[in-house]
RNA sequence: GCGCGAUUAGCUCAGCUGGAUAGAGCAUUGGCCUCCGAAGCCAAAGGUCGCAGGUUCGAAUCUUGCAUCGCGCACCA
């Protein structure tokens, strides 16, 4: 609909160059806005303004003429209107929002849908939590807003693969298996110590007893190096069926789990360096192979080969976005905690020296979750082993309400999690909220079928009969889902969807208390149901955006 | 010390990329069920958009400085 109007608003300023009523022959990037307020119409344009400047005259002169030459065509308006310092107004003609309605019938779960995104190929790396303990109530804000991130990019046209990034290469695999081997030593009573830097968790222990239960002190027996490679591998994968069947429980699939290690087995971690040196970004200093990340803007230049001829964690990840774009991703989003902002830059230096735009690579930084319950923050700390798993909160408040709390701030900001509150089934639980408005359209549904009544099909409802203010209101809110959409897929962010959506119900259940649906007068309530349930396909389509479920009934 | 990010109603936060009179939800106060789900709705009250300059027709939004808070600053992953 915007785009509509705004194409007819170039129309109407290449027609005033034409007839020199304009001079500056200039194409703004002009906006078309939904004001705030009612009164000030559907739609407004602010091109006037902008005009004031190279055309020498005042807002509201240009206003006028712009208003001349769109009159003479033909509109989807009823009105336009010239207010305040120079914006053009317009009120759309009723029928224009009654197409609206018959739209959403006709593409149903497809309602929402663009091709903005034109096919181009985005790739989502998100979780990628390192196998080496199950994941907590951080990792699933990532995993949530990195799947909602996915979905609403394929809403809006992209072509979207989700993957996974398995640390599985380094000393930390290596710390795995040393901590799962002294558990089993201790459990066998053997007296050893457990040193600090060691995983301190209960699941540690709960992997070593496995061990006990079906091999015995067999590891006793050999050598411990081997040992611990031993429990590296078997603990690392156990771990990661483990992360992996959370992720299910939680809805989330990824179309590919990537392994560290394999950049290693392919040489392409060597490969990456070497093409950092060729293109003269490297040098040695001190026996190690640097990078020089400054050269693009970093503040420090960052090692790629350490004097022991160990290659770090950035080296591995400089092959890994590299070998990202030659699979052929035009855009790639890293979705990481916040507190690992300090390596953007180095990563933009990547983006950079490969030749790259910076852009290519979108890092979205997840903030930190307060778990809060009875209003009392739940203690948490990984070094101890001390944490919530995102399973223990799953099974608690459910996959909806966690996704959707997950969701309800901008990824960049803090989030409290009330764990109470998720659960609360009242209009303060923000998921219960939306939720109950689709199911109380379902509600509505089953008395109109229980009565014998058969539910609208598009074309047989008189939408005419929808002159209510509220019912006008409704269905330009549900006109502006698309557009919605398209602007949190191109923001990469999805919180924009969960506030939609929050907005949507609350004009519903306001609607639902003023007016009733099912009234005397037949093709009244005919119209009534075929709105109310355009409301139960937009919620539910931005729901399922979410990952969260559309109860019928609740 | 340097860098990044925050600062909007009592609390938790939005603010559509610079637009018109800054909005929600909790919490507070007062109302609404002989009626499709009260698991809901309506109303009132609540503001120096951290402070001070700058940019322009126009700033919560962009810019500079300052203040407070958080997080980063490894030849760790």
């Amino acid at each position: 609909m915007k785009t509509r109007l705004k194409s007819a608003v170039e129309k109407a300023l290449q027609n005033c160059y034409a007839a020199k009523t304009l001079v500056s022959g200039e194409l703004p990037e002009f906006a078309i806005e939904v004001p705030n307020h009612t009164d000030h119409g559907d739609f407004a344009v602010n091109v006037a303004m902008m005009l004031a400047r190279p055309e020498k005259k005042a807002p509201r002169q240009i206003a006028q003429l712009l208003v001349e030459q769109l009159e003479q065509q033909e509109g989807m308006w009823d009105k336009i209107e010239i207010a305040g310092p120079g914006f053009v107004n317009f009120f759309l003609s009723k029928s224009c929002w009654y197409a609206v309605l018959d739209d959403i019938y006709a593409k149903g779960a497809q309602f929402g849908r663009s091709d903005v995104g034109a096919g181009r190929r985005v790739q989502v790396e998100f979780v990628s939590a390192n196998p080496t303990g199950p994941l907590h109530i951080g990792h699933g804000r990532g995993a949530a807003t990195g799947d909602a991130v996915a979905s609403v990019l394929q809403e809006a046209g992209f072509d979207v693969q989700r993957e996974y990034y398995i640390n599985d290469a380094g000393n930390q695999m290596d710390t795995l298996g040393r901590s799962i081997f002294l558990r089993y030593c201790q459990l066998q009573g053997r007296d050893v110590e457990f040193p600090e830097d060691c995983y301190q968790g209960d699941y540690i222990r709960t992997l070593a007893q496995q061990a006990i239960d079906e091999q015995g002190d067999h590891f006793l027996q050999m050598d411990d190096v081997e040992a611990i490679a031993h429990f590296s591998t078997t603990g690392g994968e156990a771990i990661r069926s483990g992360i992996n069947a959370d992720l299910q429980q939680f809805g989330i699939n990824f179309d590919n789990w990537y392994s560290e290690q394999s950049l290693y087995d392919r040489d392409l971690v060597k490969a990456g360096i070497e093409t950092l040196t060729r293109d003269g970004y490297t040098y040695e200093q001190d026996g190690a192979i640097w990078f020089r990340t400054t050269d693009f803007g970093d503040d420090k230049d960052r090692v790629l080969v350490r004097s022991n001829g160990v290659t770090t964690y950035f080296a591995s990840d400089v092959a890994y976005h590299r070998e990202k774009y030659e699979r052929g991703f035009d855009i790639v989003i890293d979705v990481w905690g916040a507190d690992h902002h300090g390596y953007v830059p180095r990563m933009k230096a990547v983006l950079a020296a490969l030749g790259r735009n910076t852009e290519d690579l979108q890092i979205i930084l997840v903030q930190l979750v307060n778990l809060l319950r009875e209003g009392e923050q739940v203690a948490m700390s990984t070094r101890s082993g001390k944490f919530v798993t995102l399973k223990e909160v799953i099974d608690e408040v459910g996959k909806d309400a966690c996704r959707f709390f997950f969701l309800m701030r901008r990824s960049d900001s803090q989030l409290d999690f009330d764990l109470e509150l998720a659960k609360k089934q009242s209009t303060e639980n923000p998921v219960f909220y939306v939720q109950y408005a689709h199911a109380r359209v379902c509600s509505i549904n089953r008395n109109v079928q229980e009565s014998g009544l058969s539910l609208p099909q598009p074309g047989d409802a008189e939408v005419t009969k929808l002159q209510l203010p509220e019912e006008l209101a409704l269905t330009r809110m549900l006109a502006r889902y698309p557009e919605v959409v398209v602007g949190a897929a191109l923001s990469y962010e999805p919180h924009r969807i969960t506030f939609y959506l929050q907005e949507l119900a609350a004009q519903f259940h306001s609607y639902y208390n003023q007016h009733r649906v099912i009234v005397d007068d037949r093709a009244t309530s005919c119209a009534r149901l075929y709105l109310v349930n355009a409301v139960k396909i937009v919620i539910s389509n931005a729901l399922n955006v979410l990952g969260v479920s559309s109860p019928d009934k609740m």
